[in-house]
DNA sequence: AGTAAAGCCTGAAACGCTTCAGTTGCCACA
DNA sequence: TGTGGCAACTGAAGCGTTTCAGGCTTTACT
């Protein structure tokens, strides 16, 4: 059964086809009785125009810009979004979204999809796993189609990349609670093949070696990026039976952060008296917590803004894609889920 | 400056458009020579093909489905769009998503913007504000675009509708805290002009109703539906000098639970000891809070799937879209913020 | 050297729609 | 009755691709 077309509606109604193209578009110059007899055509027939057909083959048509996310349900990309989308909008495109939920198959055919959709640009977090296939990343370029990443190499990709400087946040936030007196120190790492995990872990090692401490690999799980890992990587890590706990942790984000939080609390732990807890994003809520969360602010809004502006300034340029790496400003910020360890304060 | 099309590359690279189009797609049968030249071509002049005019027009292409929800923010829309994703993804589907962000003129581009890409249908989850201006819902029935919505009234547009029983549920959950012995209770109602907030509000009056017990208006406040509106609701609820403060409250949503449990603590008054506190959707990370939170378990994935079933359903089927409303069950699930009040508990 | 088979490339139709210059038919007016 | 004007409609071109039946070269054999 072939799909029906605007000739079989204007055939059966009786008409041209541009008599229903009119209909169609309200345009005016149709008779009542005529157009009641388009509609009707139809409507009886299911037809619906094929919106490939008109758009970009006629009209310029609107623009539209695609944002892949790792995961729809971290608050970080959803600020990352709205700045996307208010830059976006100020430009008059659109935004849409698509979340790969760290699948890497996924992504691919995310941007498969949406590339043969005609959008015209992409801002894309992409997953950086072990064989790091980029081949649909290639296709793009392949294509003149542009996008700018939100994680990842420099140079790997003759590309822009939009981010912060993950190793120097961490290293701060590690640092944070090493100058408040904590000796035991635990980081809960994110998942695995993520980039920004091994960053912001890099950052916290760095922090250890600048002065000559060590930090034990037991003090380091790869927990994850929700707060259900976190929770689980709390309850483990502050298991009973365990000795040396320790006194504060670092998180991979602030979802984990909240996780681990929630787990200390089931323990019997409090934050900070017992345990100091650091998170990273700062996503919204981290400053309405009952213990509001100390954490490295990563402007991720402005990320976004900044993300749309450039892929659509490389659109309304010339070809020539500048691979550049911005690196937009992060730095701690101290609320209340850290203080000094216990030992300190009554030793 | 017109776009470069294909004739204009074939034209520079001295081969015909056959040609050209044969290495756009990686055919064989090219000279390397001659494939070299022609790409060439294509990367000295930007060449971008107009996927429009390939896509339906010659094939059948890949099939979208188009969400659309209100705060990319709520988690609660996150594990919708999950479940979504599976269920189209099961079918060949992709699914892109939107947010209107509260603001009616966004959701009225999103649609039009999208359905102007050839989206095969919509899931909406419409803002049904004052006026309610349905003028692009309608457009879609009209062009035989079929849409499911998550919320809104049966019978005012002719289309299917899933979600849950609110009212139901709400009164639920009112009648827990009334049962655990509490007698001042407040509610964070949701956004003046949010269907689901009507509802749950309903469903809070019709308990205190069905006891022929009193609900006195500075009792309900219309927050909103974030973490900060819960916040500073509750801020302001338990403001300093306030009387007769109310010893359990009732939430909008897990979001404003969470703010308002936060401003809790920051006046220093424990959850549930001194306040209990009844959260709505059971967002994930519900359970794994401090406290974990009392809340309405609403199957947000199962809604998101089938959501999508219903519509890939209506797509494959023949025309007639039957107004059905699908509820999915919804109910209180008990966790640790809610207990009797202290007053029940040492009178 | 002649020819069949392969390999490479092209012309033109087709995809489903919009648009616009006409054409037709009708009515009002002189 | 003739003329003009207008409203309603139509035919065909054109949008940027893909596709496919050939046509022209080259290669490989005899």
């Amino acid at each position: 059964m072939k799909r029906t077309t605007i000739s079989d509606v204007a055939e059966r109604a009786g008409v041209s086809i541009a008599t229903v193209s009119g209909v169609l578009n309200g345009k005016t110059g149709v008779r009542e009785s005529t157009r009641a007899r388009v509609q009707a055509a139809i409507d009886a027939m299911g037809y619906r125009p094929v919106e490939a057909a008109r758009r970009r083959l006629q009209r310029p048509g609107e623009r539209t810009l695609a944002l892949i996310v790792k995961e729809i349900h971290n608050p970080y990309f959803a600020d990352i979004v709205i700045g996307a989308q208010e830059a976006a909008r100020e430009r008059g495109f659109h935004v849409v979204v698509m979340s790969s939920e760290q699948d890497v198959d996924l992504e691919r055919d995310a941007v498969r999809s949406l590339a043969a959709r005609d959008v015209d640009g992409f801002i894309i977090n992409p997953l950086l796993d072990d064989g790091a296939d980029l081949s649909h990343l290639f296709a793009l370029t392949h294509r003149n189609v542009p996008f700018v990443l939100l994680e990842g190499l420099r140079g790997i990709l003759q590309t822009t990349l939009v981010d912060v400087d993950n190793v120097g946040a961490a290293r701060e936030a590690t640092r944070h609670v090493i100058d408040l007196g904590h000796e035991r120190i635990a980081h809960l790492a994110g998942p695995e093949y993520s980039m920004h995990a091994a960053e912001r872990l890099e950052g916290v090692r760095r922090a250890f070696s600048e002065l000559r401490r060590d930090l034990p690999d037991r003090m380091v799980v790869h927990a994850g990026a929700s707060v259900e890992d976190g929770y689980r990587a709390g309850l483990d890590l502050f298991g009973p039976g365990r000795s040396g706990l320790p006194t504060a942790v670092t998180c991979y984000n602030d979802l984990v952060a909240i996780g681990l939080m929630g787990a200390l609390s089931h323990r019997g732990l409090r934050v900070p008296e017992d345990v100091s807890v650091v998170g990273y994003d700062d996503i919204r809520m981290a400053a309405y917590l009952p213990v509001p969360l100390t954490t490295v602010h990563v402007p991720k809004r402005d990320m976004g803004r900044l993300a749309a502006e450039l892929l659509i300034e490389q659109l309304d340029s010339a070809h020539p894609p500048r691979a550049e790496r911005v690196r937009l400003p992060a730095s701690l910020v101290v609320r209340a889920s850290t203080a000094p360890p216990r030992a300190a304060l009554t030793g």
